[in-house]
RNA sequence: GGGCGGUUACCCAAGUGGCCAAAGGGGACUGACUGUAAAUCAGUUGUCAGAAGACUUCGGAGGUUCGAAUCCUUCACCGCCCA
């Protein structure tokens, strides 16, 4: 791969906001990459996790993809567990008061996060660090000094905290350090490229580049990855949007989720979650535009890819069969869960029992709408004896073989 | 330290004494249709009850009232302004 396609493939999903930063991010980018070529140096690239939660989902490994492109490419990739800054307590995404983690909660949170990264990166080619190793190091002198090289003027510029401060949300102080923080890892760990996504902007650009100036290092050019839409196709991907493919689920359910989105989403999933190249997504558009490629077909493909990555081929098939089968065929899935049907038992005694409704108030509502089939025969009556064994099927996706 | 305001269901948010199990949006779920778990349209979304209905819920705890998400007291957390 030459220079030029690097540089395209790189900065693939990439969004700036400003299109003179994004001009000048490629070409420090580009500069950069030749000069490790001349010099036969790799890249220092990082990104930073802070490990708050377990269960990650597609949007987190945004930046994980972003780190393998660059390791396939022979760069130097640190996974960097904020195991200090999350000791302190993030509060950007703040909507709950985050609870102080202990030591023990974040080395266990950061071992189920690695675990899950590297799904994505190559373990081998990855070095694990912590951000503890240098930030307990320094003082308050030296935190000082960092200060020294920021206004508040310049915070307040910053999108997130002008949008809270007009809206009257709070901004901690303590929000102030973070950006000294991360920008000081990239001292630290001498970093080449940073990456993160467009809610790192600022401590990526602003912070990290300052303060390596400042410091006499050559400021890194910032990778900033666009934002995964949700399920909805729209919103951002999170948790308590309740939009998420999580991470940790079975390669059918994965792909099921992924066939889910709408249409319109799909250029941003196939950019900035999958293995696929510039070229081979723009051949996928185009012929998508041109109507040579029907949009399930091309979901599907997406889905694919993604169950994948996640689960490897042989999964992923199988999710692929199982899925036209049962919903373009529909025709039931092959493996089902089983449940032992007991004496006495009513239609809604069994859907509560065997996990297909949380309470009889929604076993009741899926009666009503006519959800709850028993080998394709719909069930109207939800305090009658369960009639039979066979197949209980609620909804287009639950199945459950009652025997 | 002083003044004012906020805390509502999965999320956002309306509601300022009965018509409130609580508007609206998002998400989720179901059905129809389809090209798919897309789009579109319709419906459901506290718990229990076959139903009428009953019970629990609006930051926590008390209180006023026939009646409270709404008024009072107090506690906790948060925001804004002034210092």
């Amino acid at each position: 791969m030459n220079i030029e396609e690097q540089v395209e493939l790189l900065m693939q999903g990439t969004e700036y906001g400003d299109e003179d930063l994004k001009k000048a991010m490629t070409a420090e980018l580009r500069e950069r990459l030749l000069a490790s070529q001349k010099e036969g140096r790799p890249l220092r690239v990082y990104c930073g996790y802070d490990p708050t939660s377990t269960d990650l989902h597609l949007g987190h490994t945004i930046s994980m993809r972003k780190l393998r492109q660059f390791q396939d490419l022979g760069h130097e990739v640190t996974f960097l567990i904020g195991n200090y800054t999350a000791l302190v307590g993030d509060p950007s995404d703040k909507n709950k008061a985050r609870p102080i983690l202990t030591q023990e909660q974040v080395a266990a949170n950061a071992a189920t996060y690695a675990d899950q990264a590297f799904r994505v990166l190559d373990r081998a080619k990855t070095k694990v660090r912590y951000n503890g190793e240098w930030l307990s190091e320094l003082s308050l002198v030296d935190l000082i000094r960092l200060g020294q090289n920021f206004t508040v003027q310049q915070f307040l510029a910053r999108e997130n905290f002008a949008n809270r401060l007009d809206k009257g949300e709070p901004i901690f102080l303590h929000e102030t350090f973070y950006a000294l923080m991360q920008g000081y890892d990239a001292v630290a760990m001498q970093t080449d490229v940073q990456v993160g996504g467009t809610d790192q902007l600022f401590n990526i650009i602003v912070a990290g580049r300052k303060l390596q100036d400042a410091l006499g290092q050559k400021p890194l050019v910032g990778v900033i990855c666009g934002i995964l839409p949700g399920t909805d196709g729209v919103q951002r991907m999170s948790k308590s949007t309740g939009n998420v493919i999580p991470i940790n689920t079975t390669a059918d359910d994965m792909y099921g989720k992924v066939m889910s989105i709408p249409d319109a989403a799909m250029g941003k999933f196939y950019r900035l979650v999958t293995r696929f190249g510039p070229h081979e997504i723009d051949a996928i558009e185009k012929s998508l535009a041109a109507g040579t490629l029907h949009p399930r077909d091309a979901k599907m493909k997406l889905a694919r890819e993604i169950a994948s990555i996640f689960h490897g081929d042989g999964a992923a098939d199988a999710a692929q069969e199982n899925f036209v089968r049962t919903f373009q065929q529909k025709e039931t899935p092959t493996e089902m869960d089983e449940y032992v049907l007991q004496s006495g038992q009513t239609v809604l005694d069994v859907l509560m029992d065997a996990g297909l409704a949380e309470s009889k108030s929604k076993a009741r509502a899926l009666i009503d709408q006519k959800g709850v089939r028993l080998d394709g025969e719909t069930l109207d009556r939800g305090d009658a004896p369960f009639p039979h064994a066979g197949v209980l099927q609620v909804g287009k996706r639950k199945f459950v073989r009652v025997k």
